[in-house]
DNA sequence: TGCGAGCGCTGAAGCGCATTAGTGATCGTG
DNA sequence: CACGATCACTAATGCGCTTCAGCGCTCGCA
């Protein structure tokens, strides 16, 4: 800056005040300092603009999931993909930070916090009893929770959330509509409250229709369990008719584990993957799907962050209820 | 600082002293004032450090995919879990940001810099005629590429790299001694570098072996490509009878598509997916795959930058060569 | 006993930017 | 024409930290 001051001729504030678009100096002196500052190729140093009380410029994210089911969803990346595309339009910086657990990502927020390095985080997986609200609120770091219900202790935080409910209801009057009373909803981690929301749903869908063999099972989402899990119920008499799968991988588990045990897919059993990708289009049959826009969600999350930052009161916003896409492992239920 | 200073009773430099483990205190005074900090929960200011010339405390990662392609592959959020567990040591944070391509990409790491945002950067998927090292080079931030090379031509990189040669020349041996002669190489994309080190080493071992129906087909690692290049080979004349995957995701669309035409794997065509994933042994038969310990490589890759950091010279390094992990896809060759 | 060396510490400057108070010139108005 | 108001700009201060140049003190040694 002193640079640039010295080749417009003009004091170092009136170049920040040129830059910045504030008043204070002429429209021909902030064209000739813009000019300048453009040839020498200048940006601010964020370190310097961070000190003088401007924010860090630099939004966190924490995904606290053990090292070895990191990469099996491609959720993540997608929706970090869609984050970014928001960020980038104001130059923000996305502080990424892998944790092993919500205690040490707490830990990660604490000292994020108190190095002044993030402006705001956005929170993923939430959960029963999660520490993480109240920490932040308490932090008065600013923060947008993906994918957890509108929160009302903790006013100061945003969530992004996607109907679970409404999805899972739909999935029941789709497979209750081709016949199926009996469904084993496999589910993902028991702590987390979108899982949390997806079985009460079912169960009460249950309820209401009078079906009796329907029940969730958690799990740890590994392929492992799906296909344990799959085994289990389908050796269980009488067998259910229709599986909902939290993740595709367990789908695809689940579809390998059910071959084994001579079931045909789907005139025998259907199968429901809560989760689209490539892979549920890859085997075959072809997995029936719930399809989300997971960059989409990411770029709402970031933008009620922005929001915040800006001074935005907290609130909560919905993403479109994700969708079944019917392929060739769902058909009528095999009469009795 | 100024609040550790008053209830130590010192000077706010004999803070910065004590808690940096500089000399110029005594050690009551740094054990008390260490003391004072750590009740005040005091953490360094990054902004102020990297102000006054301790650098930024912070590492960049860009990945330079199309949005749609990137969820696809398992490999980099395990390769960037195992480069967190490294620098999370120091504390030093991760900056991460999707690219579009690597011109954007080369925008990054110019923001970046003079921002003094990052006091490195790591890079992935090194291609031919890559434009980045010769920035980095040029702008002074201290890189690793990750899976290059060692290039010659820019003694200031690190490089971490697989033996991708070596690997190829095993799997060719594996595929042989089975008796296949006519091998198939569904490629990645053609300008990455490691996608040109395995071509060339195919042709290579190819002609030192005198096998003609030998080839390599370069693609977008997609599934759609994937499969469409397996759907035409195979229904060339004679048809391979054994197909290398550049990937995993390519590996399960060309086993759909071979399933499709009526080919048995392994029967009438073995397949080999160089990447080892919880998908390829999902499938039926399971996927023969080169396993490699992708953290592991974030690991090494986060660790030279820390050195080069530190000031050592850069340096290329090598990770294990992965090794086939034989499973149900590959068996001999059918004879003629 | 006197002197230099070294220790333990303090004061001040500076990193690059934003901001506030202040300054001189120009303008409009009575 | 004189006055206050406005404009375009400058000088100075501070953000939280590191660092460098002292500064007084004690100690060892001649």
């Amino acid at each position: 800056m002193k640079d640039i001051a010295r080749r417009a001729g003009v004091s170092e504030s009136a170049v920040s005040f040129a830059l910045n678009g504030r008043p204070g100096v002429s429209e021909a002196t902030r064209a000739r300092v813009r000019r300048v500052a453009e040839q020498l190729g200048w940006r601010p140093s964020t370190a310097a603009r961070a000190l003088s009380g401007e924010g860090a410029a630099t939004v966190g994210f924490v995904l606290a999931r053990p090292a070895d089911t990191l990469g099996v969803e491609s959720f993540f990346l997608q929706l970090v993909s869609g984050i970014q595309e928001v960020l980038a339009e104001r130059h923000l910086g996305l502080l990424f930070q892998v944790a092993p657990d919500v205690a040490d990502e707490c830990a990660v927020y604490r000292r994020w916090w108190a190095e002044h390095r993030v402006d705001g985080v956005l929170v993923v997986d939430p959960r029963a009893d999660d520490p993480r609200p109240g920490l932040l609120d308490e932090l008065g770091l600013p923060a947008v929770v993906i994918g957890g219900a509108p929160d009302v202790r903790h006013p100061g935080l945003s969530t992004v959330w996607a109907d679970d409910a409404g999805a899972m209801a739909s999935v029941v009057d789709e497979l209750t509509a081709l016949g199926h009373r009996r469904i084993v909803h496999i589910a993902g981690l028991p702590g987390l409250a979108h899982t949390r929301r997806r079985i009460s749903t079912l169960r009460a869908e249950a309820e209401r229709r009078g079906l009796t063999g329907v029940r969730s099972v958690p799990t740890d989402y590994s392929d492992a369990e799906g296909a344990a899990v799959t085994r289990r119920v389908l050796g269980g008499s009488p067998p259910p008719t229709a599986l909902i799968y939290d993740n595709d991988v367990m789908a695809l588990a689940g579809l390998a584990a059910a071959a084994d045990l001579g079931f045909r897919v789907p005139q025998d059993v259907s199968l429901v993957s809560w989760e689209d990708s490539a892979l549920c289009r890859l085997v075959s049959p072809r997995l029936s799907a719930l399809s989300r826009d997971s960059a989409g969600f990411g770029r709402t999350a970031a933008r009620e962050l922005l929001a915040l930052l800006d001074g935005a009161p907290a609130r909560a916003v919905g993403v479109p209820v994700p969708r079944l896409t019917g392929r060739g492992s769902t058909g009528v239920a095999r009469p009795e």
